[in-house]
DNA sequence: CTGTTAGCGCGTTCAT
DNA sequence: ATGAACGCGCTAACAG
């Protein structure tokens, strides 16, 4: 064994006083190795409780196996779930993930890809942080050919790789939905107008609306920032007009909860006074006694894992050429939320 | 620049017709180096868009500057509070994460730790598939130098480094509050016999009774796998005690609002005819419109922090003689769940 | 079938 | 203050 007191190959070929890259050979089952050598150095690796680096052989290969994913936030739901798929799609490709967490944080954003760099990953996936509006620190790792895969939060230009919720089609689903059930006067309660989703939501709005033939009264539109404060501001800006909208669309859950309070504060009746749809980002909806009626579902693990699976498409595919940039867009699906499927003592 | 297309040492070396050794010292700052060279050095590396190639750095220093991280799942709250502690605490550290979810599955485990053994990271943290009873794939670490921190799920030995919940002074406090309320029928719902934190929630279960002088009754002690119609199986057995259980401990949240949907089904009022106290692992109690009364925070942030702040203690201060094991202990604190703390439109 | 050799990118002696 | 040489563990020509 070397100093360091882990086996290596050479310790092996010592043993058996064959050269390195016969043991090389025999365990990585090249053909052209006898099967009796073979079996013995196999033998021989076991007992010695071999195990090869890694390390060295990425190092050697210029290929580390390890893929990046960076994401704003380790903790929220949706991004866990989508890490969750990421994982399970690369451990499929005998691929490992390297975790970063960029906080919303532009700067500590262009850290994490530095460090990716500099580990020679060899893939990145991420969601960007809120109020990332520079792609250079991207851009140069098209230099280094580690591809990269947008997901969810994605920058708008068509010459990125991406996976990405359907705004359009979700949106329009909710809108049609409540138009069907007899609602006119329909809220849109809208994140920060800072957000490509926010503008992307208030034009589908209006779109339906109109194709409707129902009349757009952008008083029922209102931004929040995503605190309950702002929620509530919001909320009281829209029941303050006439009529009074009949149902209210809300940007994710969390938002949701908040105009679900406000609206018991203010003594309506959820869903018959005001009836609420959200898009989910939470797991809970049908543990809620009072949900919404609906969400609109975004499929955070597909959205993982559509990732993962273009991403490793990217790498093992690896042509000298540029491929054509790919996009996967992940339709949404409303959700009614019934109460809980399974009763007790069945 | 090398064929690869990647700038290495060795070309702004022979750029500047200087010895590849003088190039890695000026860069890393050694001070045996002029000023001039280091300056020259520092900024045609700039021009070159130089990234050092860790993974050579790691295979010649044998540090990877990576720690594992395996959890049963990624996506389930308590881990991913913990996952992003862990992150926010190696990237203090320049560190980098690793992750690996077993799925609460022992083989798989084996395999992400082999996994990580061959990829020679600095150390792992893990929290234990939920039927893991053997631990020799942890015990090979020792062979590699690899320290290892347990945390929430841990083994039962000493002979471990481990972080984990205070089992006892939370489940004292909760069920001592339970008595201080006047409750005297307190039925215990707790999760699988096989893991070890059942035995010990059931072991304070009786203490803290006995030493109010309250009678055991252990028809009040039941299991679930987790899954809601052994909880719901479990309710039935509890409520079928005469005299009828005033309260119940649920061992979490998931199994808690299983709980409280099997009281509505029941006719029952939730903390009224049956009071509801369960273990925290969701962040979402503040928002139900019927929460339990109250929650054992076991604070998933704190552990992570905790047990990789251990972790980057064992790597950086590794002396060769083998230091004691560490336990660190995280109390739990009775959190009430109160209605929303904010009111609408102020 | 197997051995020899070279080299991946870097830090680190040991010289000078 | 700088250079030359070596080797980490492994794979991959190239030779036999």
């Amino acid at each position: 064994m070397s100093r360091s007191g882990v086996t290596t190959i050479k310790d092996i070929a010592r043993q058996l006083n064959v050269a390195t890259s016969t043991v090389s050979r025999a365990l990585s089952g090249h053909k052209s190795i006898g099967l009796g050598m073979r079996l013995k150095v196999q033998q021989l690796a076991r007992e010695m409780s071999y195990h090869p680096n890694r390390n060295a052989i990425a190092f050697k290969q210029r290929r580390t196996g390890i893929i990046g994913l960076i994401v704003p936030n380790l903790s929220e739901h949706f991004f866990s779930e989508a890490i969750s798929a990421v994982e399970d799609l690369a451990m499929q490709h005998q691929y490992h993930v390297l975790i970063g967490q960029s906080h919303d944080d532009e700067e500590r954003e262009q850290r994490i890809v530095e460090a990716m760099t500099q580990q020679r990953v060899d893939g990145i996936i991420v969601s960007l942080a809120k109020h990332t509006v520079q792609y250079d620190h991207f851009d140069r790792l098209e230099s280094y050919h580690i591809p990269v895969v947008f997901f969810d939060r994605v920058p708008q230009t068509a010459e990125v790789h991406k996976v990405h919720f359907n705004m359009e089609s979700g949106t329009r689903e909710a809108i049609e939905f409540l138009i069907d059930r007899g609602h006119r006067r329909i809220a849109l309660l809208n994140g920060p107008e800072c957000m490509p989703s926010t503008l992307e939501r208030t034009d589908v709005y209006k779109e339906v609306l109109a194709q409707r033939r129902i009349k757009i009264d952008m008083g029922l539109v209102a931004s929040t920032d995503l605190m309950p404060d702002t929620t509530y501001h919001a909320m009281e800006l829209l029941l303050a007009q006439k009529p009074r909208p009949t149902a209210v669309l809300a940007m994710n859950d969390y938002v949701a909860l908040d105009v679900i309070e406000y609206i018991k504060q203010a003594g309506l009746e959820l869903n018959k006074d005001l009836t609420v749809i959200s898009y989910s980002n939470l797991p809970i909806s049908n543990y809620l006694q009072s949900p919404p009626l609906a969400s609109v579902e975004q499929f955070p693990y597909r959205q993982g894992e559509a990732a993962a699976d273009l991403l490793m498409d990217l790498i093992l595919n690896k042509k000298d050429g540029e491929q054509p940039f790919q996009q996967v867009i992940i339709e949404g699906k409303l959700v009614l939320h019934n109460a809980f499927k399974s009763k007790p003592g069945k």
